[in-house]
DNA sequence: ACTGGAATTAGAGAAATTCTAGGCCATTGA
DNA sequence: TCAATGGCCTAGAATTTCTCTAATTCCAGT
């Protein structure tokens, strides 16, 4: 990971009001790290073995906790896409996904390519706080 | 339930290669019965314990297996919102949802109000089987 | 370096869902 | 109508995913 990014990850922790501790550095590395813009859509078993064959020591308790924490702070966006699977998405823009059920993979969708006609009022007293458009694709074939 | 929606129910069972049992027909009168065209959404404990109280004795294996099967013969859709949270909506038309995050109560939308302004191309080798909108609402207050 | 509060850990616990093995029941064909 | 057949249902165990707890470890400020 670039540099740049590693000092950027380490202020928006701060800002999050979390401490970068030796964990949650090496998390955000595995997650933004490296491929460096790549898309990633992990689940937390899969960033937990990730972590393990990096020879990062992290129990998954811890990786489920800094999952919801960078969520809460707005480093990562859940995508539930089915009961008992949810994906932790490192692009936090505005962005729908394809979601491919026979292989279980989630695909960005740019958000300039998906677009609502109109937003429909949402009900006294509320206000919507996010919109999620998944578009399930069966794989013929 | 209005006698109609019982001969229908037993119909779209066998045309759905369902036998129409006791079990299954007592969850279609609970799920479509009585308050005819109301939209409901519930999750499988909820029908579970409805079953109970209205005496009919089925157990949640069964429960499950039968939304299951409900929904793989289109008689109702199943909508996640949460890791560890689907309802199933009685609703199957083309339409949408907000879903409140305090309550985890669902609304449907229908579809008229919300439509989108294009649609993406799926993947080579793919075909969009549905189109999932969900509406996060926040109620504040 | 020392200390207090936060973070991490392993393991137990919870919650939702699925599986299994055996018995039951709806359908079909005689 | 009746028995056979194959699908269906059940209880309970198992699985999977995620959360909690209590003890330990670690970071930040002095």
């Amino acid at each position: 990971m670039a540099e740049r990014k590693y000092r950027e990850l380490i202020e928006q922790l701060k800002t999050a009001g979390l401490r970068p501790t030796r964990q949650r550095l090496a998390l955000g590395r595995l997650l933004y790290g490296e491929n460096g813009d790549m898309e990633r859509h992990v689940t937390a078993e899969q960033l937990h073995a990730e972590a393990m064959s990096a020879g990062v020591r992290v129990s998954l308790a811890t990786v489920y906790n800094t999952l919801h924490q960078f969520t809460e702070a707005k480093l990562l966006r859940e995508v539930v896409v089915e009961p008992g699977r949810s994906y932790f998405d490192t692009n936090v823009d505005d962005h729908h996904h394809f979601y491919f059920e026979q292989s279980g993979r989630l695909q960005d969708i740019p958000s300039e390519e998906l677009e609502l006609k109109s937003m429909p009022e949402p009900p006294a007293g509320g206000r919507i706080r996010r919109v999620d458009v998944i578009l399930r694709v069966d794989e013929e074939g």
